[in-house]
DNA sequence: CTATAAATGTTATGTTATAACATATCAATA
DNA sequence: TATTGATATGTTATAACATAACATTTATAG
């Protein structure tokens, strides 16, 4: 999925995410446990950032979890094997839209409709910056506020 | 100030910056008051992130403040201004190291010694990548975890 | 089977941040 | 210089985010 501000399949979107996932899984020999996978569909609902309180409630919701480190534990899951990202600018966690790849995503955060995007192309743009001042990279954290093409089309025609 | 990594000069890093913040406060008629001043010297203290709480318990030990919000409102001046800096991954705070200047920074947290470093080259480039899928950047975030060169430096002298 | 590791369940608490409202101080101007 | 409106500070309370520590259960390998 390339651009989850304009509408588009997202049944499509949500199914391939969660196949592409367990076979990674499978693969890698990584239990996606009924926790976890529940936490990744509810991640998948949207392309909205969700706070780890707000996956708990739905996890309860469902009779999987009821204490917060079950559904952090879940999230950092997810996050580790780089099936899910965590917002950094809101303290939140979106699944990821190419859980095939090994990639160091920039993030997209639309002010106006709340979703999130993520590009895989930031990752040696990063490296170039570090590279200037001799610093070594271990994790990189892209991520701009702002608004969306659609958001913006639609708010000029007002 | 170029390297903050690297030994330097830092009264006088820490001397330059408060007099730039205090003369462009007066330029733009803001209000450097007894907390805001103090909560920048504390930041501009060293190199490292300070939580809000650690900024406070300082404050405190001053008698200048002693309730979160006290703190939180002297940070938030500090950022909104542009003479501090929030680091989105470590939840904390640092001094800016070229106050003068209306900038993006990129944020260098070394893992070894706890600095933090900023580096300004970075906006054009979110730019430019958030011009791909036509988002409009508002902030941008880019902080990157790793080891600067002086400690990669000393860890190989052993 | 059983030993081991991994995951889950549970309690308690630590950490970060803000809403809401009261009071004081500053700065412009009548 | 008194009024006043804006800005900053003081205070209470609570919201929101996150993890330490330990017990129990479940899965997997030998
Ligand atoms: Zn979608
Ligand atoms: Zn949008
Ligand atoms: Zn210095
Ligand atoms: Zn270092």
């Amino acid at each position: 999925m390339q651009n989850v501000f304009a509408p588009h399949d997202h049944a499509n979107c949500t199914h391939s995410a969660l196949t592409t996932v367990e076979r990674a899984c499978a693969e890698r020999g990584l239990r996606l446990t009924p926790i976890r996978k529940r936490t990744l569909e509810i991640l998948l609902e949207g392309h909205h950032a969700l706070g780890a309180y707000d996956v708990l409630q739905k996890l309860s919701d469902d009779g999987l979890a009821d204490k917060p480190p079950m559904a952090y534990r879940a999230l950092n899951f997810l996050v580790e094997h780089g099936f899910a990202h965590r917002v950094e600018r809101l303290n939140a966690y979106i699944a990821c839209t190419h859980p095939d790849a090994d990639h160091t995503p920039a993030l997209w955060i639309c002010l106006d409709c709340h979703k999130v995007a993520e590009t895989v192309q930031a990752a040696e743009l990063g490296q170039r910056l570090g590279q200037e001042g001799g610093f070594s990279i271990n994790t990189l954290t892209i991520e701009a506020e702002g608004s969306c093409q659609q958001c913006r089309d639609e708010s000029s025609n007002d």
